[in-house]
Formats: structure tokens, C-alpha cells, sequence
DNA sequence: GTGAACATGTAAATTGTTACATGATTAC
DNA sequence: GTAATCATGTAACAATTTACATGTTCAC
């Protein structure tokens, strides 16, 4: 989903600052999708240009800090956004990629990527598990179920056959030297 | 990944087009990674410059085919792109994402939106359970073993919780006027 | 004969990340 | 006092998709 869309979206729960917006993105939304602050200032700038957002500070003029508020026609410009949402799911994994030419590869960097992605795993299951589930809508409980879900399945996969699958590696390549 | 990498990856299992690659990747990889023609043309040509690939053909002459062999130089380079992966993995929902902002939409929208989700799961687990299994490497059955794995368990997940979450969030509208 | 699949290649447009540039506040 | 976090914004750069442009082969 592209960054206006999340800006609008994060908006729609309340007032934040462009800050906010990224805090809220990772925190609650991490798992999905991801907005830098270089796209987000610009997005929102725009946003403000099309009247889709309005400024309601400066809430701290030393810090600076903006907040912004969903107008009107923003809100309905979002419902179309997400109204339409559609299209394939995209996962772009670099360690299914290092699986999938892991012939090519030592087995000591097999093992290495191997431990990394069930660490990495195990640290988002406790992140997705430690997110307080007070003032949260349906929908997003249903992503963050959705999320811990599919992190335990992975997690489940990579215990049950992570191993004998670089066992299985490393005995496919002796047997092809 | 880089579509670089993703044509130096798939002629390290032999000898291909462009469009051949572009097929490999799709059918074999398409789970974890897409490249577009218009990107595997110019990384194709770049990698020839260096070297790292030679072509072979031209195989078809009307056909203006042209078939690519990764050089020893390509292989090397390549083993290093592939043991140097890391990064945490990166999946991009739109059907995630409508459901976050489920609040905004429609209950027909909605209902929309899931239907059309388990009918792509299940097209891409039965597309995932035609590909044949011969001539495969451990590392690539591995990759669709797993691919299977997360498909099934998301199934499982839109089954058990799909509709009840679906009922809870117009409920909650319900509630909200 | 017609539509799908095969085949290559360029260029515009999109979209986003990273780096640069700057500064305040808070907790230790 | 110093590191982390809060806060904004621009610009260079990177990577890729989509559209354009063209032609062949195969199966029905």
C-alpha cells in the first residue's frame, strides 16, 4: 500500500505529527507494510495541497512539531483507497532467496542464514505478542492475529524441517562433488 | 532480491532467454520474488559488460533468441550476492491493509476483500502443489515446502477466524453509530 | 485466421530509500 | 554530558513497473 494511503489511514484513528505517522506504522502495521519519513513529509505535503489533510498546530513551535487532522475529503478519498484495495500478495524474503540458491553457497553461510531467520522470527512473535490490545479496532486485531499466526506456522516449519533440510543440502552437495 | 541476482540465480541451474528467466522466476520462485522483462533485459545486458555472463546462441535466429551462460566470474560474483543475504523479510498485503482500515469501508467491501483473499490462497496452494517435483534441489524444494506451509496455515487462519472477524467488525460499525 | 505464448529491447514514469541538514527534549 | 528519541524537510540516488514498439511460432 502506498505511503499517502497509510498516512490517511493512520489518520483516521486521530490526530498524529508526520513522526507519529512512522511510529504508528511500525508499531501497529509493522508486520505489513513500511513508510519512511522521506516519503511521508512529502506525502502529507501533498496531502495538505489536495485538502485532504489540515494542520492543526504547531502543538510545540521549539520542536516544531505539526499535527495533522483528516479532513472531510480526505476521509472519502481514503474509503475509495481502501475500497479498492486489491492485487496479489508480495513477499520479498532474501532468505528464501539464499534457500533457493543455497546450492551455490558454504554451508557454514546455510547454517548462519538458517539461525538468523528464526531468530528474527522469534523476535517478532515476542514484538506482535507484547503489543497492548486495548483501543484497537477489529480489523486490527485481525491483522495482528493474522500476523502471529503466520510467524508461529513459520516458526513451527523451520523447527520441524529447517535441519533435516540443511542436513539434506549438505548431502546433495557431497554427492555432487 | 535484485533481478540481477535473480538471472545470475536461475542460470546457475542452466542455460536460458531472458524470457526464460522471466518464466523460471515466475513459476519456480513466484512465491518469493517477481522480475519484470523491462528489468531483466537491462540487468542482463549489464552483466554481460562485466562479464559475469556470455551469451550463447543466437539459438533462434527469426526468433531473435539469445540463450545466457553465467561464467566463472558471474558464479563467483554470485555466491558472494547470495551469502551476503540478510535483511528481514518484507510482505506487502493489500488485503492486509484493507482490513487495518476495515473501520472505513463497506461490510460489502469487506466480505469482498476476504472472499477474493482465500480464493488467491487457494489458487496459489493448488498452483504450488502442480509444480513438479523432479529435477528440483534440496534448497528449492525447501523454499516450496515452505511457501506450502504458510499458504496452509493462512487458509486455515481465513477459515477458523475469516468470517467471525468479519461479523465482529460490523458489529463494532454497529455499535459506532 | 486468431489468440496465446514466445521473444527482445527502450524509455517514461513511479515510487521509494538513504543521506544530508538541523535542532529540541528526555532519561540516565 | 551524552545517547536515544522526538521532530521536520530536501535532494540525490536506486530500483522497478508500465507502456511503447516490433516480430515469430504454435495450437485450435
Amino acid at each position: 500500500m502506498d505511503v499517502r494511503t497509510l498516512c490517511l489511514g493512520v489518520l483516521s484513528f486521530g490526530e498524529t505529527s508526520g513522526y507519529g505517522i512512522r511510529k504508528a506504522v511500525e508499531d501497529w502495521f509493522g508486520h505489513f507494510a513500511h513508510a519512511s519519513l522521506g516519503a511521508i513529509y512529502p506525502a502529507l505535503a501533498k496531502a495538505v495541497a489536495k485538502g485532504e489533510i489540515e494542520v492543526v498546530g504547531p502543538v510545540d513551535v521549539a520542536l516544531e512539531k505539526r499535527v495533522f487532522r483528516l479532513t472531510d475529503i480526505g476521509r472519502a478519498s481514503l474509503v475509495g483507497s481502501v475500497s479498492a484495495a486489491s492485487g496479489e500478495e508480495i513477499l520479498r524474503s532474501p532468505f528464501m532467496t539464499a534457500m533457493f540458491f543455497a546450492h551455490l553457497i558454504d554451508m557454514d553461510d546455510v547454517h548462519r542464514v538458517v539461525d538468523e531467520r528464526l531468530a528474527g522470527l522469534r523476535r517478532e512473535q515476542r514484538r506482535l505478542r507484547g503489543l497492548p490490545s486495548t483501543d484497537m479496532t477489529e480489523g486490527q486485531r485481525f491483522t495482528i492475529r493474522y500476523a502471529l499466526a503466520m510467524t508461529g506456522a513459520a516458526i513451527a516449519f523451520m523447527e520441524r524441517e529447517g535441519r533435516a533440510m540443511v542436513t539434506a543440502i549438505d548431502r546433495e552437495k557431497i554427492d555432487n562433488r
